[in-house]
DNA sequence: TATGAATGAGTATTCATTCAT
DNA sequence: CATGAATGAATACTCATTCAT
């Protein structure tokens, strides 16, 4: 049990040497560049942040950077990954264990939510073209779990078979997309409103009169 | 005398004088570092893009560049505002003059293959921070256009009146900068197909099987 | 008869070829670009005038400028050579045929009023390291001036045989200069007031009781 | 204990953090900066110096210069601040406590000798316009100074009550200010002599037969 | 002769990266 | 491991000077 483990744990258990002491304080200062770059670059991009921003605001010495990163590009590399793996797990627990009847639309929902609220990611990626194909990367990601869940749906017969599933699931992704990149200089259309208007079009589409060749 | 001589000189002898020679001649150079600078920014971006790497492409002096232009700045911004006024055009005047029924798919269409012509200016205005709202206006163009089409419709009677039409206008226009961003890396989709698909998906939705709530 | 001698010197006295034109023209321009850099440079000194500033101001085109001027250096000492000879001979106007009594005093009112009303020339000089010279030699020629005029006085026995007057007149050089210095930045004390209080301290040294050794 | 270490550490063992030896080493290199700067500009004047100069005599990399000084103009500034300041205090201290009917012999002696000494302050501030408010400065405080001695010596009597005794400390500061400028140039005169004719004019002016009206 | 567009050498300045302490 | 002073390569920008028209 815990109480247990904790007072075994404490002189023998783990020995708890001095080594993890020195590993635990170097990840924290890790961690606190890793964090201070975030803040830094989210706020003014990646480009015009310098290192010293970001050691000033982790409020470590400029040398401690080189001592966690090989340089600037890594740090970013390293933000991007890190925030961009949290976001996908996050949607992914969300949908996980959801039928498929209501897959599509708690995919949209939760990618939503989840972008809104890590829109920093995106305006880093954005702010130095260097970086874009992390942008890319999750729109990739996202639409090939539509993607899946759309041949899903294919297989038992609920969309016809000569469907281009990857096509559509992008389209999909880029009507997302089209409020990250609005949420980069605004925070308007609140996500939940944009979730359910998509679901909406695709529930509906548009009138066939106004969609004459 | 003066009547003969105007007669005579009828098309081609406007007095010609040197001041237009010295203006042909200065708007001969500055296309020519619009265009050089054009292509540097669309091969490495424009933060990479250096001023002596574009008078190089235009081969003419470091100097000359700031006879017609204040710095890297004004270029760029120059480069972008006549390129996406080009583009606008370029759609707009493939678009004028096409009934209402068949006005959604004739700008989706030429909107595809303009933005696809037209890519370079994209990755110049996605590849600085700075420069991300030229991208942004281009959209915003581009759903104020859908907007009034979808409002007409409505008028009309052929969307239902409770609809959303500014929403659902960036939600097309999402879709199409799906591919917009994909350009970027890649020269796939080829922009009809994703037109096509557009078209397809807005005429049919997805079957309410997969979009339980 | 004046009229006559126009009348004859039309056509035939003096040929009037288009050299002379020609000539006459050049001359207009040369001085026209001098007076221009004076305006300019007395204005922002002699290092932040660009040609550019000066050719503007003259309204010519900068190519001329180098038709005249060898370059910024030329036509900088141009400007001080002509200006200070112009002071020197306005000077040296007041104080001709000046009895010896009265040319002490005559040659320090004399100038303060032309150093005064010339003291853009000062500004120039003293704006650029390079000029500091013309500077000097204005305050050279002024006690070499004050300097045969003591002798002058000393051959005549009104001054004591063992002083040195070249020192002495250096004396009275500084203390115009005081002023001189003072005008770069404003505008006081007005001149005719530093010539009385100078001639005034001339007449009377200061008390002995202040000078002890 | 705090008292028996206090007493032990006595004169050497101030804590001496890594702080400390931080700033020393920081001052040192700034004080490198600051000497190498004066050299070079008192050889070829403010203008003239570039950054690349500077670093080099003082022996740094020419990042390092503006981890000191924000630019060329803050440096000259700080010289010109730091050198005046130090003159003054020289001169200063040379008069404190000197009785009041040889305050003015002493000053004029000690200014001549400690402005020689430190001609090369006068010539930065004389090689660009934008500092000879730093000369005109020095001139000022010297008359301030003599000012102040005239002004006691009229209270007690020994100057009449209608001398103007601000114009006439003017005129005694440009008499030492007339070698001032001749020292950018040549090494000549000796300051004591200066001194020495100064003060004999003062004692006795001229004769009043040469300063006729 | 006059013009002004074009030139490019020269400089100030920034900032990622190193290294002695 | 942590520090921050020092480094210098890289780049934007200026302006005296040239030269084709």
């Amino acid at each position: 049990m815990m109480t247990n483990d904790s007072i075994m744990n404490t002189p023998s258990a783990a020995p708890e040497t001095i080594e993890d002491r020195h590993a635990r304080r170097r990840e924290r200062t890790r961690q606190a560049i890793l964090e201070a770059a975030r803040i830094v670059m989210g706020r003014s991009g990646a480009v015009a942040a310098t290192i010293a921003d970001i050691t000033r605001q982790a409020d470590v010495g400029v040398g401690t950077f080189y001592l966690h990163f090989r340089d600037k590009e890594e740090v970013t590399r390293t933000i991007l990954m890190q925030g961009m793996e949290h976001l996908h797990a996050t949607i992914a627990s969300q949908v996980r264990d959801v039928p498929l009847e209501r897959s599509l639309t708690a995919t949209i929902r939760a990618t939503c939510d989840a972008t809104y609220a890590n829109r920093d990611l995106f305006s880093i990626a954005y702010s130095n073209g260097m970086f874009i194909a992390f942008a890319l990367d999750a729109r990739e990601r996202l639409a090939t779990f539509l993607t899946r869940t759309l041949e899903e749906a294919r297989t038992l017969g609920l969309i016809e078979a000569d469907q281009d599933v990857g096509l559509l699931a992008g389209l999909i992704t880029g009507m997302i997309d089209y409020s990250v990149l609005q949420w980069l200089e605004h925070t308007m259309p609140d996500p939940q409103r944009v979730a359910a208007q998509i679901i909406c079009l695709l529930r509906g589409g548009l009138p066939m009169a106004l969609l004459a060749d």
